[in-house]
DNA sequence: CTTGGGCCGTGCGCATCCTCGTGGTCGAAG
DNA sequence: CTTCGACCACGAGGATGCGCACGGCCCAAG
């Protein structure tokens, strides 16, 4: 997922910036209001935002404003020092899908964005995204830039497979597991085949390399798309 | 791995515990809506929860929302008897992660655990960290600060080795056995050359020093990552 | 029936990784 | 300081695993 990070206190967002892209994230950050509002209106789009309440320049609450303002609906969740029912009625009458307080444990922080994105996925769930290429695998879409690919059904399952967790590496047999009924009565060799079919498909045309290798254990999505 | 299983038909029911344990899995059994409701908000920690659609009492359906709405990230797999996608809409809808329509078989199913427990547990857990090292042994990958680092299988073996217990020496034996399957059949001065490797990729183009070597016993790793 | 597309298995050429031997360097003990 | 054992760097060879093209099979559409 892409996630944007607007927080000032920097170990704070290093920390953050660090622990989610260990998770697979795309992370930007941003360390005040000015620089944040930018990215959330046009470094998108993004599938969270996390919003610091304090900021120098506007403040996470005029952000989020902002954002609902420009039609955006991207799930926003806000962080803040204070713990007055004050500011959470604030932060949720600005827009924001939900709140957290400092100080948080990042296990509590992750558990927050995923439950926002699987809500968010209702109304448009399923795109997984790695760079510029796109798959929607519930409408059978695949598109990298402007140029739709059309892919095979056992081809959109694999990369489904592997853009579900971009940047870490999928075993073999998990694919196999994942993707056929009966995957123990099946050639290991056959995800290659489908891998290097997409690699036709997804890669080459464009001069990109999306798909890495992993020696010995199986493959991994460039979270960058390449 | 902790699973809990809700399910009122008691053959079935049964067959899971037995078949779940025997893969080494401890297992809850719920008979009824009610009684797997309470262990799902209550009973837990759980890894995976296996939820039937048609109980008595409360449906997987409403049990799968009410978890979600307490924030509970679970993953869920939907059992049910039919096959229509009305059905799987609903499950999704309510937050399940699979769906699994039955009759099933039980490598099915077990094949499907794997792949849930998989995706959940690769955020967070397992990660290993020395200062700005990041170590993610499931993913295959390595960083030091913002920057990847491509590991073969045994380099990844190895450092996973140490960084289990950063600050501690390990003995090159110690490290002999986790790593190598005979380690009875090997020149002991393989490690020396892993590690080696390793220091050329993590430590050298950053000028650190994370690995120390700890004369006549192994080697330490550097709790702040050098 | 014929045709075409998707799916799966096989085999060979090739890239990568693993292992070990050699010779040089470092560090601790006396 | 000297000595000896432990450690390190480097490169060659074999072993392993991967990429990819090809051909047969099956099913569905015409």
């Amino acid at each position: 997922m892409r996630i944007l990070v607007v927080e000032d206190e920097e170990g704070l967002a290093e920390s953050l910036r660090r622990g989610l892209s260990a998770d697979g994230h795309l992370v930007d950050v941003a360390h005040d209001g000015h620089r944040g509002l930018d990215l959330a209106l046009a470094g998108g789009p993004y599938d969270v935002v996390l919003l610091d309440l304090m900021l120098p320049g506007p403040g996470g609450h005029a952000i989020c404003t902002r954002m609902r303002a420009h039609g955006d609906t991207t799930p926003v969740l806000m962080l803040t020092a204070k713990d007055g029912e004050h500011d959470e009625a604030e932060g949720l009458d600005a827009g924001a899908d939900d709140y957290l307080t400092k100080p948080f444990s990042f296990v509590v922080l992750a558990a927050r964005i995923r439950a926002l994105a699987r809500r968010a996925g209702a109304s448009g769930r399923g795109t997984l995204q790695a760079g510029d290429l796109v798959l929607d695998p519930r409408g059978r879409r695949c598109r990298r830039g402007d140029r739709d690919i059309e892919l095979t059904a056992r081809e959109l399952a694999v990369l489904a497979c592997l853009m579900e967790q971009p940047g870490r590496a999928v075993a073999k047999q998990d694919i196999l597991d994942e993707v056929w009924d009966t995957p123990q009565h099946i050639d290991p060799n056959i995800v290659e085949v489908y891998v290097s079919s997409l690699r036709k498909k997804i890669d080459a045309p464009f001069g990109r390399r999306s798909i890495l290798t992993v020696h010995g254990t199986g493959y991994r999505m460039a979270p960058d798309g390449g």
